[in-house]
DNA sequence: GGAACATGTCAAGCACGCTTTACATCCTAA
DNA sequence: TTAGGATGTAAAGCGTGCTTGACATGTTCC
Protein backbone atom coordinates (compact mmCIF):
# COMPACT_ATOMS: atom_id res chain seq x y z
CA UNK A 1 0.00 0.00 0.00
CA UNK A 2 1.54 3.20 -1.20
CA UNK A 3 0.48 6.20 0.57
CA UNK A 4 1.35 10.18 0.07
CA UNK A 5 1.05 10.98 3.86
CA UNK A 6 5.09 12.34 3.79
CA UNK A 7 4.19 14.63 1.03
CA UNK A 8 0.59 16.10 2.17
CA UNK A 9 2.52 16.55 5.41
CA UNK A 10 5.36 18.60 4.54
CA UNK A 11 2.65 20.85 2.26
CA UNK A 12 2.03 21.52 5.74
CA UNK A 13 5.21 21.85 7.26
CA UNK A 14 4.52 19.53 10.28
CA UNK A 15 6.82 17.28 11.41
CA UNK A 16 6.00 13.75 12.32
CA UNK A 17 5.37 14.45 15.94
CA UNK A 18 2.57 17.25 15.07
CA UNK A 19 0.99 14.84 12.72
CA UNK A 20 0.69 12.39 15.09
CA UNK A 21 -0.19 14.65 17.85
CA UNK A 22 -3.48 15.64 15.72
CA UNK A 23 -3.87 12.05 14.87
CA UNK A 24 -3.85 10.94 18.48
CA UNK A 25 -1.22 8.17 17.60
CA UNK A 26 2.42 7.89 18.34
CA UNK A 27 5.49 9.17 16.34
CA UNK A 28 6.48 6.19 15.63
CA UNK A 29 3.06 4.69 14.38
CA UNK A 30 3.41 7.46 11.71
CA UNK A 31 7.13 7.38 10.91
CA UNK A 32 6.12 3.36 10.32
CA UNK A 33 3.03 4.40 8.18
CA UNK A 34 4.75 6.35 6.04
CA UNK A 35 8.37 4.23 5.63
CA UNK A 36 5.76 1.95 4.50
CA UNK A 37 6.17 -0.65 7.82
CA UNK A 38 3.13 -0.99 7.61
CA UNK A 39 -0.49 0.04 6.91
CA UNK A 40 -2.75 1.88 9.32
CA UNK A 41 -5.89 0.05 10.59
CA UNK A 42 -9.30 1.60 8.52
CA UNK A 43 -9.84 4.05 11.40
CA UNK A 44 -6.93 5.43 10.99
CA UNK A 45 -7.20 5.44 7.84
CA UNK A 46 -10.37 7.96 8.29
CA UNK A 47 -9.08 10.11 10.55
CA UNK A 48 -5.81 11.17 7.87
CA UNK A 49 -8.35 11.09 5.35
CA UNK A 50 -10.86 13.63 7.41
CA UNK A 51 -7.42 15.16 8.85
CA UNK A 52 -6.14 16.22 5.31
CA UNK A 53 -9.73 16.96 4.01
CA UNK A 54 -9.14 14.17 1.10
CA UNK A 55 -10.52 11.04 0.49
CA UNK A 56 -9.25 7.67 1.17
CA UNK A 57 -8.56 6.93 -2.59
CA UNK A 58 -6.94 9.87 -2.90
CA UNK A 59 -4.35 9.32 -0.28
CA UNK A 60 -3.80 5.56 -0.30
CA UNK A 61 -3.21 3.27 -2.98
CA UNK A 62 -2.87 -0.47 -2.74
CA UNK A 63 0.31 -2.03 -4.03
CA UNK A 64 0.85 -1.81 -7.87
CA UNK A 65 -0.37 -5.18 -7.93
CA UNK A 66 0.52 -8.05 -5.81
CA UNK A 67 0.92 -10.64 -8.70
CA UNK A 68 -0.87 -14.03 -8.61
CA UNK A 69 1.50 -16.71 -7.42
CA UNK A 70 2.13 -18.84 -9.85
CA UNK A 71 0.61 -21.77 -7.76
CA UNK A 72 -2.56 -22.62 -7.17
CA UNK A 73 -4.56 -20.70 -4.21
CA UNK A 74 -5.93 -23.61 -3.42
CA UNK A 75 -3.20 -26.76 -3.31
CA UNK A 76 -4.95 -30.24 -3.14
CA UNK A 77 -8.42 -29.60 -3.65
CA UNK B 1 -17.41 1.26 11.99
CA UNK B 2 -20.14 0.46 10.72
CA UNK B 3 -20.67 -0.97 7.20
CA UNK B 4 -23.14 -1.48 4.67
CA UNK B 5 -21.76 -4.90 3.23
CA UNK B 6 -24.60 -7.06 4.31
CA UNK B 7 -26.73 -4.90 1.68
CA UNK B 8 -24.59 -4.75 -0.77
CA UNK B 9 -24.02 -8.40 -0.67
CA UNK B 10 -27.60 -9.50 -0.50
CA UNK B 11 -28.39 -6.97 -3.70
CA UNK B 12 -26.56 -9.01 -5.48
CA UNK B 13 -27.89 -12.55 -3.83
CA UNK B 14 -24.26 -13.62 -2.49
CA UNK B 15 -23.49 -15.84 0.77
CA UNK B 16 -21.55 -14.59 2.87
CA UNK B 17 -19.06 -17.84 1.06
CA UNK B 18 -19.67 -16.68 -2.16
CA UNK B 19 -18.05 -12.62 -0.86
CA UNK B 20 -15.61 -14.49 0.59
CA UNK B 21 -14.91 -16.12 -2.15
CA UNK B 22 -14.69 -13.31 -4.28
CA UNK B 23 -12.72 -11.50 -1.85
CA UNK B 24 -10.13 -14.14 -1.26
CA UNK B 25 -10.82 -14.31 2.50
CA UNK B 26 -12.01 -17.11 4.80
CA UNK B 27 -16.71 -17.00 5.50
CA UNK B 28 -15.87 -16.52 9.31
CA UNK B 29 -13.88 -13.34 8.44
CA UNK B 30 -16.98 -11.79 6.11
CA UNK B 31 -19.27 -12.81 8.86
CA UNK B 32 -17.02 -10.88 11.78
CA UNK B 33 -16.82 -7.42 9.87
CA UNK B 34 -20.42 -8.01 8.69
CA UNK B 35 -21.44 -8.63 12.07
CA UNK B 36 -19.14 -5.68 13.45
CA UNK B 37 -16.81 -8.06 15.98
CA UNK B 38 -13.77 -6.40 13.98
CA UNK B 39 -12.63 -3.80 10.96
CA UNK B 40 -11.41 -5.34 7.97
CA UNK B 41 -7.64 -4.04 7.22
CA UNK B 42 -7.28 -1.13 4.98
CA UNK B 43 -5.88 -3.65 2.11
CA UNK B 44 -9.21 -5.61 2.33
CA UNK B 45 -11.77 -2.39 2.50
CA UNK B 46 -10.11 -1.37 -1.07
CA UNK B 47 -10.70 -5.14 -2.36
CA UNK B 48 -14.63 -4.44 -0.68
CA UNK B 49 -14.98 -0.98 -2.26
CA UNK B 50 -13.59 -2.30 -5.52
CA UNK B 51 -15.80 -5.51 -5.60
CA UNK B 52 -18.63 -3.74 -5.37
CA UNK B 53 -17.48 -0.32 -7.32
CA UNK B 54 -17.82 1.62 -4.72
CA UNK B 55 -15.52 4.23 -2.70
CA UNK B 56 -14.54 2.97 0.78
CA UNK B 57 -16.02 6.21 2.47
CA UNK B 58 -19.38 5.27 0.95
CA UNK B 59 -19.19 1.55 2.55
CA UNK B 60 -17.84 2.53 5.47
CA UNK B 61 -18.69 5.00 8.33
CA UNK B 62 -16.63 5.54 11.45
CA UNK B 63 -18.47 5.22 14.51
CA UNK B 64 -21.47 8.05 14.84
CA UNK B 65 -18.56 9.53 17.82
CA UNK B 66 -16.46 7.35 20.17
CA UNK B 67 -17.31 10.34 22.61
CA UNK B 68 -14.19 11.93 24.04
CA UNK B 69 -13.30 10.14 27.75
CA UNK B 70 -13.76 12.06 30.66
CA UNK B 71 -10.42 11.42 31.79
CA UNK B 72 -6.97 13.06 30.15
CA UNK B 73 -5.70 11.15 27.20
CA UNK B 74 -2.55 11.92 28.69
CA UNK B 75 -1.86 11.60 32.38
CA UNK B 76 0.25 12.97 34.68
CA UNK B 77 2.27 15.24 32.94
C1' DG C 1 31.37 22.64 20.83
C1' DG C 2 26.60 22.03 22.67
C1' DA C 3 21.49 22.22 22.72
C1' DA C 4 17.40 21.18 20.38
C1' DC C 5 14.74 19.30 16.85
C1' DA C 6 13.56 15.87 13.11
C1' DT C 7 13.86 11.41 11.57
C1' DG C 8 14.89 6.41 11.65
C1' DT C 9 14.99 2.28 14.10
C1' DC C 10 14.85 -1.47 17.73
C1' DA C 11 12.68 -4.18 21.46
C1' DA C 12 8.96 -5.77 24.28
C1' DG C 13 4.18 -6.03 25.00
C1' DC C 14 -0.83 -5.94 24.04
C1' DA C 15 -4.90 -6.00 20.96
C1' DC C 16 -6.70 -6.83 16.52
C1' DG C 17 -7.22 -9.09 11.70
C1' DC C 18 -7.45 -13.36 9.62
C1' DT C 19 -6.85 -18.43 9.37
C1' DT C 20 -8.53 -23.41 10.02
C1' DT C 21 -11.48 -26.61 12.29
C1' DA C 22 -15.56 -27.48 14.34
C1' DC C 23 -20.20 -27.28 15.95
C1' DA C 24 -25.12 -25.25 16.51
C1' DT C 25 -29.23 -23.28 14.61
C1' DC C 26 -32.55 -22.14 11.14
C1' DC C 27 -34.74 -22.72 6.71
C1' DT C 28 -36.01 -24.87 2.52
C1' DA C 29 -36.30 -28.73 -0.62
C1' DA C 30 -37.02 -33.48 -1.83
C1' DT D 1 -38.01 -36.67 7.87
C1' DT D 2 -33.68 -36.08 6.33
C1' DA D 3 -30.20 -33.44 3.60
C1' DG D 4 -28.17 -29.22 2.41
C1' DG D 5 -27.30 -24.40 2.35
C1' DA D 6 -26.76 -20.12 5.08
C1' DT D 7 -25.49 -18.02 9.15
C1' DG D 8 -23.46 -17.48 13.81
C1' DT D 9 -19.99 -18.53 16.96
C1' DA D 10 -15.90 -20.56 19.43
C1' DA D 11 -10.97 -21.80 20.09
C1' DA D 12 -6.22 -21.78 18.92
C1' DG D 13 -2.56 -19.89 16.29
C1' DC D 14 0.03 -16.48 13.56
C1' DG D 15 1.22 -11.95 11.83
C1' DT D 16 0.20 -7.02 12.03
C1' DG D 17 -1.06 -2.37 14.14
C1' DC D 18 0.03 0.42 17.75
C1' DT D 19 2.15 1.49 22.29
C1' DT D 20 6.19 3.14 25.38
C1' DG D 21 11.00 3.70 26.05
C1' DA D 22 15.36 4.16 24.26
C1' DC D 23 19.13 5.25 21.27
C1' DA D 24 21.56 6.91 16.83
C1' DT D 25 22.14 10.15 13.25
C1' DG D 26 21.92 14.61 10.74
C1' DT D 27 20.77 19.57 10.83
C1' DT D 28 20.45 24.02 12.58
C1' DC D 29 21.32 27.57 15.50
C1' DC D 30 23.73 29.68 19.66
Amino acid sequence: MINRIRELRGERGWSQADLAERLDVSRQTVNAIETGKYDPSLPLAFKIARLFGLSIESIFEPEPQAATPMVSRHPME
